[in-house]
DNA sequence: GTAATAGTGTCTTTCAGACAGTATGAC
DNA sequence: GTCATACTGTCTGAAAGACACTATTAC
């Protein structure tokens, strides 16, 4: 037993809903120089070791990090997953330590201050393009993934059946809907079939530097995927949105946060209905003056619905037509 | 940065439904002794040290320990939370180091084969008795439990709102309805409140040594009751329950696994229907004999459902009356 | 007036809760 | 026959999906 090569390193997937988006908090080199090597520092996820002298917690060792890389003080914050397969940080194949990460999700507001100079918002969807269906259907979907996959399922005769199965469960390639929770599942079947970048970086091959999405260091845009996966199905029996949103907010306004993290349009008079006939939320008696056309109400969560309703989250009534 | 100092452990949560219960499986002296301090050997749950060159995956890791362990060759496993508080295991006060544990939940069928001589079930609600509300509410609850909380809470003028608050969501103490899935937040609650024998354990005082429920070693009964959690709320979007049962099983063996787990009582008729029209499960033609009254349908887990439906779990229609 | 967003009302369908009643075995 | 369990049918009310319509602002 070799207790001395084990490092254990605290990610933070840091969500907010910005500008009609779902944004993740990124840092680049500069902050990671002591920690990667030096050939590899594309987009991070902030993260540092845990001290076990110095963290009396998991999630205040995390808290520290975050402050520390990026001057957020976080509010929110829950563990998703930890991480410990060989070889997923490339430091171990260099010194032969294995790293065990630890990976959370944190909800902060919209103008949570934070330093610019070492951390940057950047669009989840960037990174995961196929999970953006507010605009309709992604044409990369039929345009690159669905024929790549294809392409990959033919590949092995063996495993021909079970792949299929696979994708036809994740993208709901035949008569099942699109389910918008599947984010890891997909996630998985692309890094799988060697359709994200990561994948052939990982393997020692590189075999084509072709791939979908916007990359990310080491295993991060898996954590990414993890955490949009964990608050897709959170949102809808957690109140999960009001820790993005400010503390009184239009109806509207709480629309556009769960679609933009959903990557659905919702039915705008029944996502309305829902969310007030639930108690929710209640209104604040004000009026909100910077819209466009009438003025809206504005809201506020309502804290007692968390012991009135055993499960108190929005619900999603998906829009059919766009 | 002191990496020489962290170790990290794997512990499984292995439940299995026999003779109308949900039990843990669990071990004892003998198998610890490497591990654990001489003058502390209770029940335990299965766990071991992560060894980075042996282990090519931590999920790998932990099946290699309960083999070793307890014989029993694990089916379905997923892991449930990564535990690192100071002093959560006693070892770090003697020798310093830091261990943290990375808990799993692993699902098997009733007969699987293990070693009785090292392991053993016990029935999940000994350690969480307050968890069965099969046959009506407990009345350890009214007797003991409601009356030390009311203590706890009055013994704080400054958090008296907040733990007021925080009980009544839990233990429903006020209007809202018991949730059973709220397991570890009553698990926490009596936990801060001194009411488990671990609470005072690890506190330096050893205030008083009375306890509600059999206790475990370290914060075993808090993996314990975080497992509970997990798999009463996802039982009803996940097909969990079918790990649980040999291949092919009556609607009544299903709902008892069910309500085992659930420690609610569901009301028969509308649970057949809801399984059954969900098509989440189907007949195979043959007939249960062994069972008293008329004959029983055999079912069997229809797997197309997982591709059909995007929440494929088992509903809970609450039986009311006794 | 138009454009844009806010908000109300209602019809229909689905489905969960509750309960009554019938069927088939052992004894 | 009784007892025990399996299974079928139906009434009711809550709530979701879909859609039509009115209201209030800026311009």
């Amino acid at each position: 037993m070799a207790a001395s090569d084990i490092n254990i390193g605290l990610n933070a997937v840091i969500m907010a809903v910005t500008g009609g988006a779902p944004r993740v908090l990124t840092v680049h080199k500069g902050v990671l120089s002591e920690y990667a090597p030096t050939e590899i520092r594309p987009t991070a996820l902030p993260f540092g070791p845990f001290e076990p002298n110095r963290h009396r917690t998991l999630e205040l060792g995390l808290r520290e990090w975050v402050k520390e890389q990026t001057g957020l003080s976080l509010g929110y914050v829950e563990q998703l997953y930890t991480f410990g397969d060989r070889n997923r940080d490339p430091r171990e194949r260099a010194d032969g330590s294995r790293v065990v990460s630890i990976g959370y999700l944190a909800l902060v507001r919209e103008n949570s201050p934070f330093r610019t100079k070492d951390a940057e918002w950047v669009n989840c969807y960037d990174f995961l393009p196929w999970e953006d269906w507010r605009k309709g259907r992604p044409p990369l979907l039929d345009q690159f993934i669905f024929p790549a996959l294809e392409k990959w399922i033919m590949s092995e005769p063996v495993e021909q059946t079970q792949r299929a199965e696979r994708a036809s469960i994740a993208f709901a390639t035949t008569d099942s809907r699109w389910d918008i929770e599947r984010v890891l599942d997909r996630y998985e079947l692309l890094y799988e079939a060697g359709l994200v970048v990561e994948a052939n970086r990982d393997a020692v091959l590189k075999k084509n530097e072709v791939g979908v999405g916007r990359s990310f260091a080491l295993d991060h845009r898996r954590m990414l995927a993890t955490a949009l996966a964990r608050v897709r199905g959170k949102i809808k029996y957690r109140p999960l949105v009001f820790e993005l949103l400010a503390p009184t907010f239009t109806l509207l306004k709480l629309q556009n946060v769960v679609e933009a993290l959903s990557g659905v349009g919702l039915h705008k008079q029944n996502f309305r209905r829902l969310v007030t006939n639930n108690r929710l939320v209640e209104q604040t008696g004000n009026i909100d003056t910077k819209s466009r056309g009438r003025p809206a109400a504005l809201f506020q969560f309502r804290r007692d619905a968390v012991r009135e309703r055993s499960q108190p989250g929005v619900g999603l009534p998906v829009r059919q037509s766009p």
